[in-house]
DNA sequence: GTCTATAGTAAGATAGAC
DNA sequence: GTCTATCTTACTATAGAC
């Protein structure tokens, strides 16, 4: 892959663009249709039909079909890697230092972001992506996990490896089933019930 | 018209035995096929290769590749839902009376058939099967966890739904986790540690 | 970089003899 | 009920002009 800071700016500008804009439309196309019929029933074609660009195209600056859906992962995933770290971030800025604290404003962050990118979420989370998909949705879930879950020193507990994977999976039902929240409402009272939850299991009891 | 009386017992029988045989035969071959190679990388034909039967033969029996991939599910599933039936069962009859410990019981059954059956707990637990698979498997295990939620009367709490949803997942986690575990020791590690996090999560703070 | 046309391939399913 | 041979279909991926 070309790293697109290495590229110099005036020369290929104009190219640059247009390439960048069929880029763009292609990942878009490609949302509307994975997102709208499934990423097993979408065919390279109904995506270049979309885009109004060609297959040639696709495969100029794409790997495949399978490349497309993880482009478009990628940078779903990242958005809301960020969005989660910021929160945590601003609210020890706001003086928290309770790392439960931290860590539910963290998951809270991530769950809203699931209810924002509504169909790409539940397109991640539901399944029937490309070979292995799922498996790497939970890796990164579980990184993501992990790092958080390091505020609560849940690793050095008897059961960290069974707590950080119910953890991994609740977060990802959680996200899901807001996602599929018929309104703001329902998925706001969720992410509240869902976030009490975690609350409960990431809590070892207070004796 | 030949009365079926005359007709000894024998001829029927025989192609019935031998129907049966097959059948068996195919099924045996799949979850081979299946558990060592995943759902999308077998092929009709490797299955009928390791059978030593035939492609018509299996389209005789089953609807399809999908089909067999059900059967093998059905089967499975149906063992292991009366394991933990069975031993809610027990333990009921063993004069225990709390609802937590009879959830906790035929959990337990659950994730120990989980380690009994690895290699279809995998198969099944880990995604990759047919078309809205996951799915199926999401619904028979939401179905199960609510039976079993109704004796702690969960779905009358608050925040019943979330808790029926994460309940069904970490189940989910913990018996494909188990399933992969490298021994039994550390299998019922897992499972105990588990255990311990579906007890936190079931039992409202005692207040 | 973009496009059209087509090659390549693989696998699921069926027909019809035995 | 079981088998072999074949069909069909549908897609991904490439070649090569512009």
């Amino acid at each position: 892959m070309v790293s697109r800071l290495e590229r110099p700016v005036s020369p290929l500008r104009r190219q640059s663009k247009r390439a960048a804009a069929t880029r763009r439309s292609l990942l878009e196309a490609a949302r509307g249709e994975f997102t709208q019929t499934g990423y097993a029933d979408t065919s390279i074609a109904d995506v270049v039909t979309r885009s109004k660009g060609s297959v040639g195209s696709l495969y100029h600056h794409f790997g495949g079909k399978a490349d497309l859906y993880l482009a478009l992962f990628e940078s779903f995933n990242r958005a809301q890697m960020e969005q989660a770290t910021a929160a945590v971030t601003a609210e020890r800025g706001n003086g928290e230092q309770d790392p439960m604290a931290l860590f539910l404003a963290g998951t809270k962050a991530y769950l809203q972001s699931c209810w924002e990118g509504r169909d790409l979420a539940r397109l991640f989370l539901d399944g029937g992506g490309p070979d292995g998909f799922e498996e790497v949705v939970r890796r990164r879930t579980r990184d993501w996990v992990r790092q958080n879950t390091a505020l609560l020193h849940a690793e050095e507990q008897r059961n960290g490896e069974a707590l950080v994977h119910t953890l991994t999976t609740v977060a990802g039902t959680a996200g899901r089933e807001v996602a599929k929240s018929p309104s703001a409402e329902r998925a706001r009272q969720l992410s509240e019930d869902f976030l009490e939850l975690i609350a409960r299991l990431a809590a070892p009891r207070e004796s």
